[in-house]
DNA sequence: GTCTATAGAGCGATAGAC
DNA sequence: GTCTATCGCTCTATAGAC
């Protein structure tokens, strides 16, 4: 699977994500018409983005906001009680768009050869998808105890195929939860740093079977150097 | 060598950093007496990375660091001009330690094979060595031109040396921009992260030796699968 | 006329600087 | 302690859709 094949298949815009927003806060959010508040939510996430980015959530001002969004102060709190309430959202909704894909990703491989590669390549592919949202929780939330248990959740279904692999002679064995964490660290480098990739002219299906091939050399066990045709 | 070892060569202690700042920066630094400077130049520098590590650099007031510090708002700014200006102080001086260091390793090992396994692990344990300054600087200089150009120039350090290892056969061809760029991630991890290495109690050794292995099973090529006694 | 979404002056608190 | 700028945020008047 390349990325153009992910996209088709998980790929939502970000109007459909601002969509969820809406209506995972309506409660909060005082405006009545949806069309009206997705678009206008799809401005202020970009321009929280931008903004943030450039100079940090903190340091961003609600006047900086206003002004990139092109809104009125008083319009950006119909959407959201204060700047604190605004960060807990984007971050909320930042985990749920990785958990819900990467169940999904799980669920359609099975073998832990197979599984390892499509869940690594799934990581990197997510986070081209959605990079501003990537980008801004690990910048943002590194400190809060949600993310840590994030971090170690998907730490651990990386851990658990590597175990299943050992079991199944696929895989060697070794220190499981280490080279989980040198997965995790390298699927981060994507969208941590994505103007080295820009000016290294290196696309995100490069950059993904890199990683898988790199995996490959240090965990497969000799005797199954060739896995499946996979794909 | 393991982290003992080159904490016996290499180490500096945070006294001798905050000298070293005191005398690149005693034009500006009002205070006379070198001993009264250091050690408030020490206790500033633990504050500044004991509240930018809890809430961010810019969410960070001057007053938070007055009161940690135990010094008072005046006596603060006898040692900066101003809160942008302390910020690049630190940023200064920590592509000061990485880079000195750095090149004494470069200068201590010949043979890529050796080369690449020394200076990997030369900047993991640099990291733990001087860890608040790492962490300080990746976070609060993420955007900043020199930070950038800072990791384009490590990285092309390890880009040399796996060049130089295909040419004398030791290591196989490849992308080599890209595996240097998956050094880096990992190398990144142990300071980024280390509560969870904390947990899983995982040494800075074992990490080292971890990330060594995993970059000598998909860089060396089949014929030199042993390479020199080492160390 | 009604109701929704917006505008933007203005509030108290607090920032950095000295 | 003091000064000024700027912060997050509130509030009320109003514009515009139906």
């Amino acid at each position: 699977m390349d990325y153009r094949a992910f996209k088709k298949i998980y790929g939502a815009s970000n109007n459909d994500i601002s969509r969820e927003v809406y209506k995972n806060n309506q409660n909060t959010i005082q405006i009545k018409k949806e069309e009206t508040a997705v678009n206008n939510l799809e401005k202020i996430f970009d321009a929280v983005f931008h903004i943030s980015y450039k100079k940090g959530f903190q340091a961003m001002s609600m006047r900086d906001l206003s002004q990139r969004t092109g809104m009125s102060l008083g319009s950006l709190y119909a959407y959201f009680k204060g700047k604190k309430d605004l960060l807990e959202i984007i971050q909320t909704q930042g985990w749920m768009i990785i958990k819900k894909d990467l169940e999904q990703v799980l669920k359609a491989y099975d073998p832990p050869g197979e599984r390892l590669k499509a869940i690594i390549k799934a990581h990197v592919f997510l986070s081209e998808l959605f990079r501003p949202w990537f980008y801004f929780t690990f910048m943002e939330a590194r400190n809060i105890e949600a993310a840590k248990s994030m971090e170690d959740h998907n730490q651990k279904i990386l851990t658990q195929i590597l175990k299943a692999g050992e079991t199944q002679g696929v895989f060697k064995s070794g220190d499981h939860d280490l080279t989980a964490s040198m997965i995790k660290a390298m699927q981060q480098e994507w969208y941590l740093k994505r103007w080295k990739y820009k000016k290294l002219n290196i696309s995100v299906d490069q950059f993904a079977d890199h990683l898988v091939r790199l995996m490959e050399a240090f965990c497969l066990s000799q005797e199954s150097t060739k896995v499946g045709k996979g794909e």
